[in-house]
DNA sequence: CGATTTTTTGAATCATATCAACGTACGTGG
DNA sequence: CCACGTACGTTGATATGATTCAAAAAATCG
Protein backbone atom coordinates (compact mmCIF):
# COMPACT_ATOMS: atom_id res chain seq x y z
CA UNK A 1 0.00 0.00 0.00
CA UNK A 2 0.80 3.50 -0.70
CA UNK A 3 1.84 5.63 2.13
CA UNK A 4 2.57 8.62 0.56
CA UNK A 5 -0.78 10.62 1.68
CA UNK A 6 0.43 10.14 5.24
CA UNK A 7 3.99 11.00 5.16
CA UNK A 8 2.48 14.23 3.32
CA UNK A 9 -0.01 15.17 5.44
CA UNK A 10 2.20 15.61 8.29
CA UNK A 11 4.98 17.22 6.34
CA UNK A 12 2.64 19.73 5.29
CA UNK A 13 1.14 20.02 8.73
CA UNK A 14 4.32 19.83 10.92
CA UNK A 15 7.17 19.48 8.78
CA UNK A 16 7.29 15.66 10.30
CA UNK A 17 11.04 14.41 9.63
CA UNK A 18 11.34 12.29 6.51
CA UNK A 19 13.60 9.51 8.34
CA UNK A 20 11.31 9.42 11.50
CA UNK A 21 8.58 7.95 9.24
CA UNK A 22 9.09 4.31 8.81
CA UNK A 23 9.63 4.26 12.35
CA UNK A 24 6.30 6.02 12.88
CA UNK A 25 4.79 3.49 10.30
CA UNK A 26 5.61 0.63 12.56
CA UNK A 27 2.61 1.36 14.75
CA UNK A 28 0.20 1.10 11.87
CA UNK A 29 -0.97 -2.04 10.10
CA UNK A 30 -2.42 -1.51 6.26
CA UNK A 31 -6.10 -2.72 5.85
CA UNK A 32 -8.11 -2.57 3.35
CA UNK A 33 -11.77 -2.23 4.29
CA UNK A 34 -14.35 -3.51 1.38
CA UNK A 35 -17.27 -1.41 0.43
CA UNK A 36 -20.07 -1.41 2.61
CA UNK A 37 -18.07 -3.17 5.56
CA UNK A 38 -17.70 -1.62 8.91
CA UNK A 39 -14.58 -0.45 10.25
CA UNK A 40 -17.05 -0.10 13.73
CA UNK A 41 -20.50 -0.66 14.70
CA UNK A 42 -22.31 0.91 17.94
CA UNK A 43 -22.51 -1.25 20.96
CA UNK A 44 -18.56 -2.58 20.36
CA UNK A 45 -15.45 -1.31 21.42
CA UNK A 46 -13.77 1.21 19.00
CA UNK A 47 -10.41 -1.10 18.77
CA UNK A 48 -8.59 1.05 16.17
CA UNK A 49 -8.31 4.39 14.78
CA UNK A 50 -7.98 4.42 11.20
CA UNK A 51 -6.15 6.92 9.05
CA UNK A 52 -7.90 7.05 5.48
CA UNK A 53 -5.19 6.77 2.69
CA UNK A 54 -7.71 6.07 -0.03
CA UNK A 55 -11.62 5.83 -0.26
CA UNK A 56 -14.46 7.29 1.69
CA UNK A 57 -16.41 6.23 4.81
CA UNK A 58 -19.72 7.35 6.43
CA UNK A 59 -19.60 7.64 9.92
CA UNK A 60 -23.12 7.75 11.41
CA UNK A 61 -25.36 7.14 14.04
CA UNK A 62 -28.89 5.25 14.02
CA UNK A 63 -31.59 6.70 16.15
CA UNK A 64 -34.33 3.93 18.28
CA UNK A 65 -36.62 4.20 15.18
CA UNK A 66 -33.79 3.24 12.89
CA UNK A 67 -33.20 6.46 11.20
CA UNK A 68 -29.60 6.58 10.23
CA UNK A 69 -27.61 10.29 10.70
CA UNK A 70 -24.50 10.63 9.14
CA UNK A 71 -21.97 13.01 10.84
CA UNK A 72 -19.37 13.39 8.76
CA UNK A 73 -17.96 11.44 5.88
CA UNK A 74 -14.22 10.50 6.67
CA UNK A 75 -11.88 10.93 3.20
CA UNK A 76 -8.44 10.82 2.10
CA UNK A 77 -6.72 12.33 5.07
CA UNK A 78 -8.82 12.24 7.66
CA UNK A 79 -8.77 10.47 10.83
CA UNK A 80 -11.89 8.35 11.40
CA UNK A 81 -12.72 6.31 14.57
CA UNK A 82 -14.67 6.99 17.71
CA UNK A 83 -12.28 8.49 19.54
CA UNK A 84 -14.05 8.56 22.90
CA UNK A 85 -14.58 4.61 22.41
CA UNK A 86 -10.91 3.81 21.44
CA UNK A 87 -9.21 5.76 24.56
CA UNK A 88 -11.30 4.12 26.99
CA UNK A 89 -12.70 1.14 25.95
CA UNK A 90 -15.97 1.69 26.22
CA UNK A 91 -19.10 1.03 23.93
CA UNK A 92 -19.46 3.27 21.20
CA UNK A 93 -23.02 4.47 20.10
CA UNK A 94 -21.61 4.95 15.99
CA UNK A 95 -21.14 3.12 12.88
CA UNK A 96 -18.04 3.82 10.32
CA UNK A 97 -18.58 1.93 6.91
CA UNK A 98 -16.88 1.61 3.91
CA UNK A 99 -18.91 3.60 1.22
CA UNK A 100 -15.71 2.42 -1.72
CA UNK A 101 -13.31 -0.12 -1.20
CA UNK A 102 -10.72 1.41 1.03
CA UNK A 103 -7.25 1.33 2.21
CA UNK A 104 -6.81 2.60 5.95
CA UNK A 105 -3.55 2.40 8.35
CA UNK A 106 -4.93 1.40 11.41
CA UNK A 107 -3.35 1.57 14.64
CA UNK A 108 -4.71 0.03 18.27
CA UNK A 109 -4.92 1.70 21.13
CA UNK A 110 -1.13 0.79 22.82
CA UNK A 111 0.36 1.52 19.66
CA UNK A 112 -1.38 4.89 19.16
CA UNK A 113 -0.07 5.57 22.14
CA UNK A 114 3.29 4.81 21.74
CA UNK A 115 3.30 6.94 18.79
CA UNK A 116 1.89 9.64 20.02
CA UNK A 117 4.74 9.42 23.22
CA UNK A 118 7.31 8.87 20.51
CA UNK A 119 6.81 11.41 17.61
CA UNK A 120 5.93 14.82 19.34
CA UNK A 121 5.48 16.49 16.33
CA UNK A 122 2.80 13.20 15.24
CA UNK A 123 1.40 13.92 18.54
CA UNK A 124 1.15 17.90 18.19
CA UNK A 125 -0.73 17.46 14.02
CA UNK A 126 -3.17 15.48 15.88
CA UNK A 127 -4.12 16.81 18.26
CA UNK A 128 -4.70 19.77 16.27
CA UNK A 129 -6.55 17.91 13.72
CA UNK A 130 -8.77 16.60 16.65
CA UNK A 131 -9.22 20.30 18.18
CA UNK A 132 -10.23 21.63 15.23
CA UNK A 133 -12.31 18.63 13.89
CA UNK A 134 -13.72 19.34 17.59
CA UNK A 135 -14.27 23.18 16.56
CA UNK A 136 -15.80 21.86 13.06
CA UNK A 137 -18.75 19.83 15.07
CA UNK A 138 -19.35 23.05 16.81
CA UNK A 139 -19.74 24.89 14.02
CA UNK A 140 -22.13 22.34 12.48
CA UNK A 141 -24.51 22.33 15.13
CA UNK A 142 -24.85 25.92 14.78
CA UNK A 143 -24.90 25.95 10.84
CA UNK A 144 -27.46 23.02 11.12
CA UNK A 145 -30.08 25.43 12.87
CA UNK A 146 -28.78 29.26 11.09
CA UNK A 147 -29.30 28.09 8.03
CA UNK A 148 -32.25 26.53 6.15
CA UNK A 149 -31.65 23.08 4.00
CA UNK A 150 -31.04 25.33 0.71
CA UNK A 151 -28.34 26.93 2.68
CA UNK A 152 -26.56 24.11 4.03
CA UNK A 153 -26.60 22.20 0.49
CA UNK A 154 -25.03 25.47 -0.96
CA UNK A 155 -22.70 25.30 1.37
CA UNK A 156 -21.49 21.99 1.26
CA UNK A 157 -21.69 22.15 -3.20
CA UNK A 158 -19.26 25.41 -2.64
CA UNK A 159 -16.83 23.46 0.10
CA UNK A 160 -16.53 19.79 -1.06
CA UNK A 161 -18.02 19.59 -4.28
CA UNK A 162 -16.14 16.20 -4.82
CA UNK A 163 -18.33 14.45 -1.93
CA UNK A 164 -21.63 15.14 -4.41
CA UNK A 165 -19.62 13.13 -6.68
CA UNK A 166 -18.56 10.31 -5.07
CA UNK A 167 -21.45 9.67 -2.40
CA UNK A 168 -24.83 8.55 -3.06
CA UNK A 169 -27.36 10.95 -2.58
CA UNK A 170 -29.52 9.97 -0.34
CA UNK A 171 -26.52 9.67 2.18
CA UNK A 172 -25.73 13.39 1.64
CA UNK A 173 -29.41 14.29 1.79
CA UNK A 174 -28.91 12.09 5.27
CA UNK A 175 -25.54 14.59 6.37
CA UNK A 176 -27.52 17.65 5.88
CA UNK A 177 -30.24 16.39 7.83
CA UNK A 178 -33.39 16.19 5.02
CA UNK A 179 -35.00 13.38 3.45
CA UNK A 180 -33.89 12.38 0.09
CA UNK A 181 -36.98 13.61 -1.85
CA UNK A 182 -36.50 17.50 0.09
CA UNK A 183 -32.18 17.08 -1.71
CA UNK A 184 -34.22 16.27 -5.17
CA UNK A 185 -36.25 19.43 -5.06
CA UNK A 186 -33.19 21.44 -3.81
CA UNK A 187 -30.91 20.08 -6.74
CA UNK A 188 -34.07 20.30 -9.37
CA UNK A 189 -34.24 24.24 -8.10
CA UNK A 190 -30.64 25.29 -8.42
CA UNK A 191 -30.05 23.41 -11.53
CA UNK A 192 -32.42 26.24 -13.02
CA UNK B 1 -12.44 31.64 45.99
CA UNK B 2 -13.42 27.93 47.48
CA UNK B 3 -11.23 25.64 44.77
CA UNK B 4 -12.88 22.13 46.88
CA UNK B 5 -15.40 21.80 43.55
CA UNK B 6 -12.06 21.45 41.36
CA UNK B 7 -10.42 19.27 43.33
CA UNK B 8 -13.71 16.64 43.83
CA UNK B 9 -13.61 16.70 39.74
CA UNK B 10 -10.36 15.52 39.51
CA UNK B 11 -10.44 13.17 42.62
CA UNK B 12 -13.62 11.39 41.67
CA UNK B 13 -12.65 11.11 37.86
CA UNK B 14 -8.95 10.01 38.36
CA UNK B 15 -8.00 9.89 42.12
CA UNK B 16 -6.31 12.87 41.70
CA UNK B 17 -4.14 12.71 44.75
CA UNK B 18 -5.12 15.73 47.48
CA UNK B 19 -1.20 16.32 48.39
CA UNK B 20 -0.84 17.21 44.47
CA UNK B 21 -3.37 19.45 44.00
CA UNK B 22 -1.86 22.80 45.66
CA UNK B 23 0.80 22.23 42.88
CA UNK B 24 -1.37 21.94 40.42
CA UNK B 25 -3.82 24.81 41.68
CA UNK B 26 -0.12 27.09 41.11
CA UNK B 27 -1.31 27.34 37.65
CA UNK B 28 -4.48 28.42 37.99
CA UNK B 29 -5.94 31.79 38.95
CA UNK B 30 -9.36 32.96 40.15
CA UNK B 31 -11.22 35.31 38.43
CA UNK B 32 -14.65 36.52 38.93
CA UNK B 33 -16.82 36.60 35.90
CA UNK B 34 -19.22 39.37 36.10
CA UNK B 35 -22.67 38.21 34.67
CA UNK B 36 -23.16 39.96 30.77
CA UNK B 37 -19.16 40.03 30.84
CA UNK B 38 -17.00 37.92 28.28
CA UNK B 39 -14.90 35.74 28.83
CA UNK B 40 -14.14 35.70 25.20
CA UNK B 41 -15.71 37.30 21.86
CA UNK B 42 -15.28 35.84 18.51
CA UNK B 43 -12.59 37.36 16.24
CA UNK B 44 -10.38 37.40 19.22
CA UNK B 45 -7.90 34.82 20.63
CA UNK B 46 -8.90 33.03 23.26
CA UNK B 47 -6.00 33.42 26.17
CA UNK B 48 -8.00 30.99 28.79
CA UNK B 49 -9.02 28.10 29.84
CA UNK B 50 -11.62 27.88 32.53
CA UNK B 51 -13.00 25.89 34.87
CA UNK B 52 -16.16 26.87 36.13
CA UNK B 53 -16.35 26.67 40.06
CA UNK B 54 -19.62 28.32 39.99
CA UNK B 55 -21.88 30.37 37.69
CA UNK B 56 -23.29 29.86 34.40
CA UNK B 57 -21.86 30.81 30.65
CA UNK B 58 -23.26 30.24 27.15
CA UNK B 59 -20.70 28.95 24.52
CA UNK B 60 -22.43 30.46 21.34
CA UNK B 61 -22.12 31.56 17.55
CA UNK B 62 -23.21 34.82 15.73
CA UNK B 63 -24.40 34.63 12.15
CA UNK B 64 -23.79 36.65 9.38
CA UNK B 65 -27.54 38.28 10.18
CA UNK B 66 -26.67 38.29 13.20
CA UNK B 67 -28.62 36.04 14.91
CA UNK B 68 -26.85 33.93 18.01
CA UNK B 69 -27.03 30.40 18.61
CA UNK B 70 -26.08 28.83 21.72
CA UNK B 71 -23.65 25.47 21.43
CA UNK B 72 -23.60 24.84 24.91
CA UNK B 73 -24.29 25.82 28.54
CA UNK B 74 -20.64 26.02 30.72
CA UNK B 75 -22.07 25.26 34.28
CA UNK B 76 -20.50 23.88 37.48
CA UNK B 77 -17.42 21.39 36.59
CA UNK B 78 -17.39 22.40 33.26
CA UNK B 79 -14.53 23.90 30.97
CA UNK B 80 -15.01 26.68 29.08
CA UNK B 81 -13.11 28.05 26.08
CA UNK B 82 -12.27 27.86 22.44
CA UNK B 83 -9.94 25.29 22.49
CA UNK B 84 -8.86 25.60 18.85
CA UNK B 85 -7.87 28.82 19.52
CA UNK B 86 -6.76 28.56 22.24
CA UNK B 87 -4.18 25.51 21.81
CA UNK B 88 -3.47 27.45 18.36
CA UNK B 89 -3.55 31.31 18.53
CA UNK B 90 -6.05 31.91 15.94
CA UNK B 91 -9.24 34.04 16.26
CA UNK B 92 -11.95 32.18 17.66
CA UNK B 93 -15.34 32.74 15.72
CA UNK B 94 -16.91 31.54 19.26
CA UNK B 95 -18.46 33.77 22.17
CA UNK B 96 -18.66 32.96 26.09
CA UNK B 97 -20.71 34.65 28.16
CA UNK B 98 -21.22 35.09 31.55
CA UNK B 99 -24.90 34.40 32.55
CA UNK B 100 -24.84 34.91 36.48
CA UNK B 101 -21.80 36.30 38.34
CA UNK B 102 -19.30 33.44 37.87
CA UNK B 103 -16.40 31.97 39.62
CA UNK B 104 -13.48 30.65 37.53
CA UNK B 105 -10.45 29.22 37.70
CA UNK B 106 -8.12 30.64 34.46
CA UNK B 107 -5.40 29.37 32.62
CA UNK B 108 -3.05 30.16 29.89
CA UNK B 109 -1.43 28.23 27.16
CA UNK B 110 1.83 28.16 29.21
CA UNK B 111 0.19 27.25 32.45
CA UNK B 112 -2.12 24.58 31.52
CA UNK B 113 0.74 23.04 29.06
CA UNK B 114 2.73 22.99 32.04
CA UNK B 115 -0.60 21.09 34.16
CA UNK B 116 -0.97 18.49 31.57
CA UNK B 117 2.85 17.73 31.38
CA UNK B 118 3.20 17.96 35.02
CA UNK B 119 0.20 15.83 36.04
CA UNK B 120 -0.50 13.03 34.43
CA UNK B 121 -3.95 12.05 36.21
CA UNK B 122 -4.94 15.97 35.27
CA UNK B 123 -4.03 15.12 31.73
CA UNK B 124 -5.50 11.93 31.60
CA UNK B 125 -8.81 13.49 32.89
CA UNK B 126 -8.98 16.56 30.55
CA UNK B 127 -8.18 14.25 27.85
CA UNK B 128 -11.07 12.57 28.81
CA UNK B 129 -13.78 15.15 29.45
CA UNK B 130 -12.58 17.19 26.03
CA UNK B 131 -13.72 13.55 24.08
CA UNK B 132 -16.36 13.08 25.91
CA UNK B 133 -17.21 16.45 25.05
CA UNK B 134 -16.79 15.65 21.65
CA UNK B 135 -18.62 12.91 21.49
CA UNK B 136 -21.73 14.68 23.15
CA UNK B 137 -21.22 17.34 19.97
CA UNK B 138 -21.57 14.66 17.28
CA UNK B 139 -24.83 12.77 19.62
CA UNK B 140 -26.32 16.54 19.17
CA UNK B 141 -26.05 16.84 15.63
CA UNK B 142 -27.86 13.79 15.38
CA UNK B 143 -29.82 14.61 17.58
CA UNK B 144 -31.03 18.00 15.82
CA UNK B 145 -32.32 16.11 12.91
CA UNK B 146 -33.61 13.20 14.22
CA UNK B 147 -35.67 14.11 16.66
CA UNK B 148 -38.37 17.00 16.92
CA UNK B 149 -38.01 20.12 18.97
CA UNK B 150 -40.76 18.41 21.32
CA UNK B 151 -38.77 15.53 21.62
CA UNK B 152 -35.66 17.55 22.09
CA UNK B 153 -37.19 20.42 24.51
CA UNK B 154 -38.25 16.55 26.72
CA UNK B 155 -34.81 15.32 26.44
CA UNK B 156 -33.81 18.46 28.00
CA UNK B 157 -36.00 18.41 30.62
CA UNK B 158 -35.17 15.29 31.51
CA UNK B 159 -31.43 15.39 31.45
CA UNK B 160 -30.66 18.73 32.73
CA UNK B 161 -33.66 20.02 34.53
CA UNK B 162 -31.59 22.64 36.65
CA UNK B 163 -30.67 24.63 33.19
CA UNK B 164 -34.71 25.82 32.70
CA UNK B 165 -34.67 26.95 35.96
CA UNK B 166 -31.61 28.79 36.02
CA UNK B 167 -31.30 30.44 31.82
CA UNK B 168 -33.63 32.62 30.50
CA UNK B 169 -35.85 30.63 28.02
CA UNK B 170 -35.28 32.80 24.86
CA UNK B 171 -31.52 30.95 25.73
CA UNK B 172 -33.05 27.73 26.18
CA UNK B 173 -34.94 28.12 22.40
CA UNK B 174 -31.59 28.89 21.39
CA UNK B 175 -29.89 26.24 22.40
CA UNK B 176 -32.50 23.24 21.03
CA UNK B 177 -32.70 25.33 17.74
CA UNK B 178 -35.68 27.25 17.58
CA UNK B 179 -38.08 30.23 18.53
CA UNK B 180 -38.90 32.01 21.67
CA UNK B 181 -42.84 31.63 20.51
CA UNK B 182 -41.93 27.94 19.92
CA UNK B 183 -40.21 26.79 23.39
CA UNK B 184 -42.89 28.62 24.71
CA UNK B 185 -45.63 27.05 23.20
CA UNK B 186 -43.95 23.14 23.37
CA UNK B 187 -44.32 24.40 26.90
CA UNK B 188 -47.78 25.24 27.31
CA UNK B 189 -48.64 21.69 26.00
CA UNK B 190 -46.15 19.99 28.14
CA UNK B 191 -48.16 21.78 31.07
CA UNK B 192 -51.72 20.46 30.05
C1' DC C 1 -30.35 -8.82 -18.74
C1' DG C 2 -33.36 -8.68 -14.76
C1' DA C 3 -33.32 -7.23 -9.97
C1' DT C 4 -32.42 -4.08 -6.70
C1' DT C 5 -31.29 0.40 -5.27
C1' DT C 6 -31.49 5.19 -5.94
C1' DT C 7 -33.58 9.35 -7.57
C1' DT C 8 -37.39 12.01 -9.07
C1' DT C 9 -42.08 13.79 -9.02
C1' DG C 10 -46.74 14.89 -7.15
C1' DA C 11 -50.15 15.87 -3.60
C1' DA C 12 -51.48 16.34 1.03
C1' DT C 13 -50.04 17.37 5.63
C1' DC C 14 -47.45 19.04 9.51
C1' DA C 15 -44.18 21.39 12.42
C1' DT C 16 -42.14 25.44 13.07
C1' DA C 17 -41.32 30.25 11.67
C1' DT C 18 -42.89 34.83 11.21
C1' DC C 19 -45.21 38.97 12.38
C1' DA C 20 -47.80 41.55 15.44
C1' DA C 21 -49.82 42.55 19.78
C1' DC C 22 -50.21 42.27 24.51
C1' DG C 23 -48.98 41.06 29.31
C1' DT C 24 -45.53 40.49 32.77
C1' DA C 25 -41.26 40.77 35.30
C1' DC C 26 -37.13 43.03 36.27
C1' DG C 27 -33.66 46.29 37.76
C1' DT C 28 -32.17 50.99 37.74
C1' DG C 29 -32.29 55.70 38.75
C1' DG C 30 -34.83 59.14 40.98
C1' DC D 1 -39.03 52.14 47.59
C1' DC D 2 -41.65 53.31 43.81
C1' DA D 3 -42.12 54.28 38.82
C1' DC D 4 -40.62 53.84 34.64
C1' DG D 5 -38.40 51.74 30.76
C1' DT D 6 -36.59 47.81 28.81
C1' DA D 7 -36.34 42.68 28.65
C1' DC D 8 -38.79 38.70 28.38
C1' DG D 9 -42.68 35.63 27.75
C1' DT D 10 -47.19 34.51 25.85
C1' DT D 11 -50.77 34.21 22.45
C1' DG D 12 -53.06 34.41 17.87
C1' DA D 13 -53.22 34.37 12.83
C1' DT D 14 -50.92 33.26 8.87
C1' DA D 15 -47.12 31.63 5.96
C1' DT D 16 -43.73 28.35 4.56
C1' DG D 17 -40.27 24.93 4.21
C1' DA D 18 -39.83 20.31 4.72
C1' DT D 19 -42.00 15.74 5.52
C1' DT D 20 -44.75 11.86 4.32
C1' DC D 21 -46.65 8.57 1.35
C1' DA D 22 -47.15 6.71 -3.08
C1' DA D 23 -45.56 5.74 -7.48
C1' DA D 24 -42.81 6.14 -11.56
C1' DA D 25 -38.32 6.77 -13.75
C1' DA D 26 -33.45 6.13 -13.81
C1' DA D 27 -29.19 4.18 -12.49
C1' DT D 28 -26.36 0.47 -10.80
C1' DC D 29 -24.97 -4.25 -9.90
C1' DG D 30 -24.27 -9.12 -10.26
Amino acid sequence: MQTRLFYEHLYSAVQFDEKDFPALLEYFTPFYLRKKHFLFQSGNVCKYVAFVMKGCLRYFQISEQGEEHIIYFAQEGWWAGGLYSFFNGTATSFNAQALEDCELLLSDKKSFESALASFPKFSEEYRRKTQRAYTAVQERIAEAQLLSAEERYNKLMKEQPSLLQRVPQHYIASFLGITPESLSRLRKKSRR
